[in-house]
This record gives C-alpha cells, structure tokens and sequence, in this order.
DNA sequence: CTGATCGTAACAGTTACTGTTACTTCCAGA
DNA sequence: TCTGGAAGTAACAGTAACTGTTACGATCAG
C-alpha cells in the first residue's frame, strides 16, 4: 500500500458518481462511496469535499443530501484531478539548502529544477489526455 | 521541504563526484559530499551504498578510501538513478481492495494501472533523456 | 599498528496519510 | 414545527517513510 492513493481514489468516487447518476439517481451519498472503495465515509467526505472547491462535484445538505458531479464525466480530466489531490512536487529539493560556496551546490537546484518542470508538464500532458468518461469505460470493459 | 529528495541528493552527489574527479582526484569522501550537500555524511554513504548495488558508482575502503563513479557522467541518466532511488510507484491503489461486488470497485484498479502505467513511461522517457553529464554543464552554467 | 573512512545498526524527530469517533449544521418532507 | 439522515469538520491514534544523528565494527594504505 503505497502512500499515494488520494488519485486512485478521487478517479473511484468520482466515476462512482458518474455512473450511479446514469442509473438516474440524483445524488450518492459518502457511505455509498465509501462501500465501494472500502474505506471510511469521512475519508470520502474530505476528498469530494476539496473537489468541490475546484468545482468538480457539488453536495447537497439536509433530507436527501450527498454528492452529484458539477460537470460531465466527459469534461473532467485526471488533470483536474491531479490538481487538487495529487502530490506536489512530484520530486523535492534538498531539505537543507546545498553550500552556496561550492559550485556544485549553487548550481544544482536550477538545473534540477528545470529538469523537474519537463517532467511534470509530461505528466501532466499524460493526465489531460485522460478523462473520466475513458476511465468509466475501461471500468466497464474489464473482464 | 518536500518529502522526496532522494533524487535530488543522489543526483548532486554523483555529479559532486565527476566534477571532484576531473579535478585530478581519485576518490571523494562522504564528508565532503556531505558538506556540499548540507546533510549527514551517514546520509551520502546510504545513498551512494545503494547506487553502488545498481553499479553507478563504487568505494574503496581502508587508508585513503572514498568514492568514485564506475561509469562516465554521460553514460549516467537520471533514469538509472531514478530506478535506483525514485519513488515507486509515483501513483498508488487503494490502501484496502475495493469492493468486488460493484462494477466500480472491480473494474477501478486495472484501469487506473493501465493508465499510471503510460505516466510512469512518460517520465522514465523524460528522465533517460538526461545525463549526468548534462546536469554538470547546467550546474557550471548557472549564474 | 594506526588513523581515516566506509558499512551498518539503532534510535529520535518530522511529516503525511489513513482510519475512526464524535459532534455540529443543514434541510426536505412528514 | 419536528425529525432523521447526511454533510462538514475537528480531534486523535496508528502507520509508514524519510532525515538526521550517534555509535561502533570492518577495512586497509602507509
């Protein structure tokens, strides 16, 4: 179990979401959530709860309540995903500053740096490619 | 200071060495990467014990022991480092299997590997592309 | 032999995430 | 107006990973 499961499991509820209004309900609730991805209602509550602020899905409070998508499957990235629950940086700097004296380390952080900056936009360029309508429907054609 | 230096360090660390080298010397000693790095030189020997292991570098015991690379700059990519050291895997499942029963929770987890399966080529793409030795002259060219 | 350095175990401190309990707030519908 | 079901949220324990540190044995050129 790897430390990293915040996208896995945003990617879970949100598609959940999806499909269980396909069904024609209008909202599903955080347990129902929670059965399917096996784990506590509150964790689900957190993580929809910071989607909201990004506007991907919506709750609604009092006798009926629980959470609907704000936009269509369709319309929602692993990008905009990643954006709001996935890690940041993908690879950190030194937790100390390197010695400013010795050429190596003034000069590694830049390059680093910059190195780091291609990959993410590359994996960012691979997170946009996907929405979660494709992820719904390589759900539904596993075996 | 974000959780994952380990590249960054094990990075400035092997190019610590190849520049130390060109410099007419034959090893370089935990202490004084450690000193460039601004951390512990328990630290630099783990790091560099491992990278020893996958055959980047190599050390030499008893009087007058320290470091040296086994391999040139050029022929080191960040790749290997990063097979080495890297977090793996950059994304992670769910912490408890998901719900079989539901279409969802079964159908979740070999889609979304399918897909940080492409993510992971996309950045080990990335990181292949770059040397050590093209860190180095980024390094000497910062301001 | 000796001193310098690696190799490694052990431990504390920090951080982040997950899981859980418990409580308050909200609101459609009876 | 009441009520029950569910969101919102704070608080806390447990786990895991990493960093930093100390300590000590192993190694070997000179």
């Amino acid at each position: 179990m790897s430390a990293n499961s915040r996208m896995t499991i945003a990617a879970h509820a949100l598609t959940w979401i999806g499909l269980y209004q396909r069904y024609g309900n209008e909202v599903a609730t955080s347990e129902q959530i929670a059965k399917s991805v096996n784990t506590n209602p509150v964790v689900i509550r957190r993580l929809l709860a910071q989607l909201q602020k990004a506007g991907l899905c919506q709750s609604r409070r009092g006798a009926g309540a629980g959470w609907m998508l704000s936009r269509d499957l369709a319309s929602i990235t692993l990008l905009d995903v990643y954006d709001v629950v996935g890690p940041s940086p993908l690879f950190g700097m030194h937790p100390a500053t390197p010695d400013p004296q010795c050429v190596v380390g003034s000069g590694i952080q830049p390059a680093m740096r910059s190195i780091y900056d291609g990959i993410e936009d590359a994996v960012r360029n691979e997170l946009a490619k996907v929405t979660l309508e494709t992820v719904l429907r390589d759900v539904l054609a596993a075996p």
